[in-house]
Parts: structure tokens; C-alpha cells; sequence
DNA sequence: GTATGAAGGTTTGTGGCACAAACTAGTTTG
DNA sequence: CAAACTAGTTTGTGCCACAAACCTTCATAC
């Protein structure tokens, strides 16, 4: 194994699997990029069923990860996701050890053994 | 959001399951480095549990990702593990959505609105 | 005023999967 | 022969992603 091989398969052993999932780094891609996001965008953005996207913002949530804001626009609900601080140090620390791992990969699909 | 960011959701959306997984990833990541590599080994080197390597390769096995050998070595038996063609082309197709990924957060956990 | 459908979600049900404990099979040691 | 070790596989379980079903309110048609 290259050097420093070890330490990026820990980093992805010890991915945090609430950042992980497609679905929930979809989201918190999407969050990142903005001040806010309506339920209504983000179902759009990263083509999620209401249902599946209630869920992952449920979870998200419990983490402190993303914030949840109920209003009314005129008479109807309408909901606002915004990440939190908490949430973009979590992105920024699953990105860095994607980074570590993406080093360690051979970039051609040749036989290097 | 940014130009390309949909394209970078979309990616993540399509990741592959199968390589996502960070014990499978972390295999093919280390099989990506040798010509191949011992089960037990692999049992270190990924922290994993002889029950739940052993899961694991049976599905990159079928997937046709990794290429298992049984033999023996003196009177024990040894299990040698090799990544495939197809198995270093899900890894590099992996790594390119993932690259694809990293490039659209901010680099700092900073609101950028 | 009452079906009909759309907007904006939440709750419920289920199939699949990651993980470890238990088990199998053979080998070495005492 | 029995105990313990090596090298793995099979079994059992708890969690989780996903979508279907459901709820409520508003708009439109009849």
C-alpha cells in the first residue's frame, strides 16, 4: 500500500453515514449553495419524493444539521431548510476525507500492482 | 445554485450503491493498490470482521468487481482476492462523481449564501 | 354546496442490507 | 483425545431508505 493508504480507508470507515447517504448529501449540497430552500425546491433539485424528503430533513434535523422553518405564504404552509453551521463543518469534514480517499485511488484503470 | 451543481446532485443521486458502501470501498480502494490481496489482510487492513468481509465479498464477487481465489497454502486453505477490470472502472466512474461532487461545496464552512 | 383535483406535507409499511454472533471444517498443540 | 487456533461461511437481527397511503387546506368546476 501506498503511504498514508491506512489512514484515508480509516477516514472512509469512519464516514459519517447521516452525510453519507446520497439522498441527505444531495440536500446538504443543495443547502450549501444557498441562504434557504423551500421543501417544494429541494423535492425538484435533488428528486426526492415528498415522502423520502420529509424523512431525510427529519433526520437531518435531529442532527442539527439543517434548520426547519414552518411559515405561511399567504394560506398555505410552507417550509424553509436552511443548513446550520453544525451542518457545513459536517459537509467540510466528509469532503476532506473524500479528498483523502480520491488520492489514494490510481487514476488510470490500468494494472499498476 | 452554481452552474453544474445539478449535474453534481444528479451524480450523487446515480452513485453506485455497491461501491458507496465505505466497507466495500474501502476494499476495492486497497485491492486498487496491489495485485491482490490476502483475506486476512483485507481483514485488517479495513477493520472489518471475517463475517462481514466475507459479505461483502461475496456481493463484489457477484457483481463481478473482485475475482476470488481459493487455494492452499501448505495444508491451510487461503483466500486471495483481486479487483477485476470492471471493478477498477466502477472505482475510477466513483471517484470522477465524486470529484464532480467536491468541486461545487465552498471550501469554507462559511454562509456564502 | 359539493365533487375534483392540486399544493404541501407526514405517517405507515416493507424489503433490503450491514453487521456480528454462531457455526463449520480442518490443524496444531498439549 | 481434547483444547485451542486458523480460516472462513451461514444465520439472525435491527435499522433504514424508499414509496404508498394518508391528511389538510385551497382552487376550480359543475
Amino acid at each position: 500500500m501506498k503511504p498514508g493508504a491506512q489512514a484515508a480507508i480509516d477516514g472512509v470507515l469512519g464516514l459519517d453515514r447521516l452525510v453519507h447517504e446520497p439522498a441527505r448529501l444531495a440536500i446538504l449540497t443543495v443547502l450549501s449553495q444557498a441562504e434557504f430552500a423551500e421543501f417544494g425546491f429541494l423535492e425538484m433539485a435533488c428528486r426526492l419524493t415528498k415522502g423520502n424528503l420529509s424523512s431525510h430533513l427529519s433526520k437531518l434535523e435531529a442532527a442539527g444539521l439543517v434548520a426547519i422553518e414552518k411559515r405561511f405564504q399567504g394560506k398555505r404552509p410552507q417550509t424553509r431548510v436552511a443548513i446550520t453551521d453544525a451542518g457545513r463543518e459536517a459537509l467540510t469534514a466528509y469532503r476532506e476525507q473524500l479528498s483523502a480517499l480520491i488520492r489514494q485511488v490510481p487514476k488510470k484503470a490500468a494494472r499498476d500492482g
